[in-house]
DNA sequence: GCCGTTTTCGGCCCGACTGTTTTCAGTCG
């Protein structure tokens, strides 16, 4: 089966070329169109390909059909082929540069021949770019700093994407005869939002049978690393007897900077596994999760181990429907929600400042509350009315607080003018949270992991306006987001905030995305008492009642 | 290239931002 990806890149590529080439702009609108179309689709694009049914897709004609149908069929697309002839395909990486635009690659192509980034690069740092009409200097720099921070994020992958290829490997490990237990270890045993490499520790009992299973491309000592497609390594420490297993499991665990603050010494290290570990040295045991230095600036009675999972949450808060940007509809989101074992939730879609994700105005807003309100009915199933409300520049939210009251549940977000100053940025989102109506403040910082940095604001600040306002902080838990940071779970929770654990989904699929966040709970030792997802349906009804209260 | 129609052509989103200019082009969302 063709990779969608694949095919919504292919769309993307021919929408480079033909603008690069000066063609009618709304052919090259109708490629991009096509391909943000198909993303839109999610996996019910395989369906469609599958039966060859995408002319019933809207947005797909038989031009893109037939690229795609060809693409489908023979891993290659003639149409991108002609269009590159004389050109090189590495070209076509340059479009990914953020501020590199169709008319100045082409500058760059017909002026100084630059056909791949290390061209790019090269000429940069020759100062070959500033020189060019219509360049400068700061863009020069840009380009410079963009290139940086790719070489920077290639050395990474996003949690959900090294989960998949260690549930692969671990696939594979399970079919090996000799492989008597095996376990993830390091950074995504710790669960590290981004992970840089994929570490395995095994017990085996006949190594030359084990080893026989891999291509290996280095050994050092009792670890191999091994031959993959991955863009970042793996390797696997090969231990041959109980003990070393379990103090290996436990010694590439933790961070260097925890094992050494907690004051280990591996050479003494006695016990049968990693309770009596810690216990050797007088420590509680501390979950896997939480073990990296910063434990220790938890306030001590913080440092319980989270004892949180999937089975606690019982309110599915902060997600889409097709009312604005999602892929489902209100219903099969509510089927998912029950399905997983949810007992109520609050539909949030965008606003409608959000006019690029089709946000709701107040006459539609209205029109939902209708909907779900059958579906409560119906499902006997309480979906509350929620709102993802634009932080507009000024602090203010989407809608008049003579309008708010009509809306349970309102999340603030910044989605737009990210590039406000420090101190602006901070007194923006400050006002938000003090707005009477607010009960969330959603992926607080705005980053994207390995692609766009979170806005300039001041995060304590921030935190402490969610303590003192009574209003939530989101663990957005988007694998993209993981935001808020685990980093700051810890301030907050030293400050006395109540968190919200959130896959933003944009269909049901993303709600299994639930998990990335709960790991990061945990990882941040987060209670389900400080959970508001965890409340029952009479207690997430109190919490929301404190806002007419106040508002009174 | 796609869509829709007074059905085979004509219209298709644009405002904000940035860095370059010398009044604006290119890029982004």
């Amino acid at each position: 089966m063709t990779n969608r990806k694949e095919i919504i890149n292919l769309l993307y590529n021919i929408a480079d070329v033909l603008e690069f080439k000066g063609e009618n702009p709304f052919k090259i609108n109708a490629f991009r169109n096509g391909a943000n179309i198909i993303r839109q689709l999610g996996d019910k694009f395989d369906i469609y390909l599958k039966e060859k049914r995408l002319g019933e897709v809207k947005g797909i004609g038989k031009g893109l059909q037939s690229v795609i149908y060809e693409y489908a069929e023979k891993g290659e697309s003639s149409e991108l082929k002609s269009l590159l002839e004389n050109i090189p395909e590495s070209l076509l990486e340059l479009f990914t540069i953020h501020g590199l635009g169709p008319k100045k690659i082409k500058v760059l192509y017909d002026q100084l021949g630059i056909t791949s980034i290390g061209e790019l690069e090269y000429a940069c740092k020759e100062n070959r770019i500033a020189l060019l009409k219509g360049f400068g200097k700061t863009t020069q720099e840009k380009i410079l700093a963009e290139l940086e921070k790719r070489k920077y994020f290639s050395k990474y992958i996003l949690l959900n994407q090294a989960d998949k290829i260690a549930k692969e490997i671990e696939a594979e490990l399970s079919t090996i005869k000799s492989v008597k237990k095996f376990s993830r270890t390091n950074e995504l045993r710790r669960i590290r939002e981004i992970i840089s490499q994929i570490e395995f520790v095994v017990l085996i009992d006949k190594e030359k049978t084990f080893i026989e299973h891999f291509e290996i491309a280095d050994k050092k000592e009792n670890r191999i690393f091994i031959k993959t497609n991955y863009q970042i390594p793996v390797s696997i420490y090969i231990t041959k007897d109980v003990e070393s297993y379990e103090k290996t499991l436990f010694k590439t665990t933790g961070s260097e900077e925890f094992l050494s603050k907690s004051g280990f010494d591996f050479i003494k290290l006695k016990g049968k596994g990693e309770t009596e570990f810690f216990k050797s040295i007088k420590m509680e045991f501390v979950i896997p999760e939480m073990r990296e230095e910063e434990y220790f600036s938890l306030k001590e009675k913080n440092r319980k181990n989270s004892d949180l999972d999937f089975s606690n949450m019982q309110g599915l808060l902060h997600f889409h429907t097709t009312f604005s940007d999602g892929r489902d509809t209100l219903e099969s989101m509510i089927n998912k929600a029950k399905e997983l074992g949810f007992n109520y939730a609050a539909v949030c879609d965008h606003s409608k400042s959000a006019f690029y994700a089709n946000g709701l105005n107040e006459e539609r807003i209205l029109e939902q509350k209708k909907v779900l309100k059958q579906i409560t009915a119906e499902k006997n199933f309480v979906v509350f009315q929620g709102i993802e409300s634009d932080i507009l520049t000024d602090g203010s939210l989407d809608y008049s607080n003579d309008f708010l009251k009509n809306i349970d549940f309102v999340v603030a977000s910044v989605h737009s003018q990210f590039n406000l100053t420090e101190s602006d940025m901070t007194k923006r989102i400050i006002k938000a949270v003090e707005n009477p109506f607010t009960d969330l403040l959603g992926h607080p910082t705005g980053r994207l992991l390995l692609s766009r940095d979170s806005y300039k604001v001041d995060v304590k600040k921030i935190i402490d306006a969610c303590a003192a306002n009574d209003v939530a902080i989101e663990i957005n838990s988007n694998p993209r987001r993981l935001d808020l940071d685990w980093r700051w779970i810890y301030y907050a929770r030293n400050k006395g905030c109540k968190f919200s654990i959130n896959a933003d989904a944009h269909s049901t699929e993303d709600l299994l995305y639930t998990n990335y966040g709960i790991s990061i709970a945990r990882k941040g030792g987060i209670q389900q008492t400080e959970v508001i997802n965890c409340l029952s349906l009479n207690e997430f009804k109190k919490f929301l009642k404190r806002k007419a209260e106040r508002n009174l």
